[in-house]
DNA sequence: GAGGTAAACCCGTTGCTGCC
DNA sequence: GGCAGCAACGGGTTTACCTC
């Protein structure tokens, strides 16, 4: 038996047993241990995912549920699966990234010669622009792994008004104008509150794991279909024709938007105290093209954030 | 602590292949 | 045919870990 017949023999063995060990496969192979010992590791430098135990009943094991079964896939699912993954390459960083590139790799590899010219073709006509920040996000995966597994991590977040540590459990992450965000329950400030994940600086799982919300409650849709969490106030903007145009494209005005005849719009929803502070600046842009009727406290927000920049510019000036 | 197991080394042997 | 290079293999030793 060669070396190949031997590996894929292993492989069979392997499958067929749950658990096994160094002795077996020798006697099983004739072979030494030394030469069973190389051939496990190239099945594992391979994919094959092998788990060992030390100790007296320790042995190999393969984790078969780790492993998917043969799948098949017509030409078209091919190229659009490439094409899944042709939108994905303009941001820096992504969660599993490395496992992203290997899967694509070990794919590639597999497809027939035609699926490959089809997927080359199609890197020449179509491209996903995405605009690029230059930011690091490392933890990105540690976010989206503890929002899977429902996990308190502590973070270090530089804000715009300073560094501060702080215990969150994650509800997910996404990313928006090529940038990353991760929404969060804060257990500092007892709220949902969006992280933008390049402003994490470290990242730990956190020692009491006792305070996390199980079953969550609240997650990514529920961020996204604008339900708030926490305490939350009744929203009405009114926009002018040229406000109401923006607003359709503006993800925090969208949201509760109605469009009159005119062209006129307004928003009326309920948001969360915790997102007016957001809101604010994001009007600030707008001009005169958006008047905030409720609530009170972000008109306040509004009026200071405006007494603010007249001060600065008058003091400049005079 | 003893004994069983895997892991990680090192080194020598064997067989195949290509080159001169 | 002789030689070098390489891959595959085997044996030995030490270390780490686990169970009894």
């Amino acid at each position: 038996m060669n070396k190949a017949q031997r590996l894929l023999h292993i492989l069979m063995t392997m499958q067929a047993h749950r658990k096994f060990n160094l002795k077996e496969l020798t006697e099983e192979f004739g072979v030494s241990k030394r030469t069973i010992l190389r051939d496990l590791q190239e099945l594992s430098e391979l994919g094959v995912p092998l788990y060992s135990e030390l100790g007296v009943h320790g042995g190999y094991q393969l984790l078969r549920d780790r492993m998917l079964p043969p799948i098949h896939f017509s030409d078209k699912e091919a190229v659009a699966l490439f094409l899944v993954a042709e939108s994905l390459k303009g941001y820096p960083m992504l969660p599993f990234e490395a496992e992203v590139e290997s899967a694509l790799k070990k794919f590639y590899h597999y497809s027939p010669p035609s699926t490959k010219e089809k997927i080359e073709k199609l890197r020449s006509h179509v491209l996903f622009h995405v605009q690029e920040r230059g930011l690091d996000t490392p933890y990105l995966t540690s976010l989206l792994e503890a929002s899977l597994e429902g996990r308190i991590v502590t973070i270090t977040y530089e804000a715009e008004k300073g560094t501060s540590e702080r215990d969150i459990q994650p509800i997910g992450v996404y990313t928006a104008s090529g940038l990353w965000y991760c929404p969060a329950y804060c257990f500092r400030s007892r709220e949902h509150r969006l992280f933008r994940a390049d402003r994490i600086t470290a990242l730990t799982v956190a020692e009491d794991q006792s305070r996390r919300i199980d079953p969550p409650g609240y997650d990514l849709r529920d961020w996204f279909t604008g339900r708030p969490s926490g305490e939350t106030a009744e929203l009405l903007i009114h926009l002018t024709r040229a406000g109401a145009v923006r607003a359709k494209s503006d993800p925090l005005l969208a949201e509760g938007l109605t469009v009159h005849a005119d062209g006129r719009g307004c928003v009326r929803r309920a948001a969360a105290i915790s997102d007016l502070s957001c809101l604010a600046d994001t009007l600030l842009g707008y001009g005169a093209k958006a008047e905030v009727e409720a609530p009170a406290l972000l008109r306040e927000m509004l009026l200071q954030r405006a007494n603010e920049i007249r001060e600065l510019y008058a003091g400049a000036g005079g």
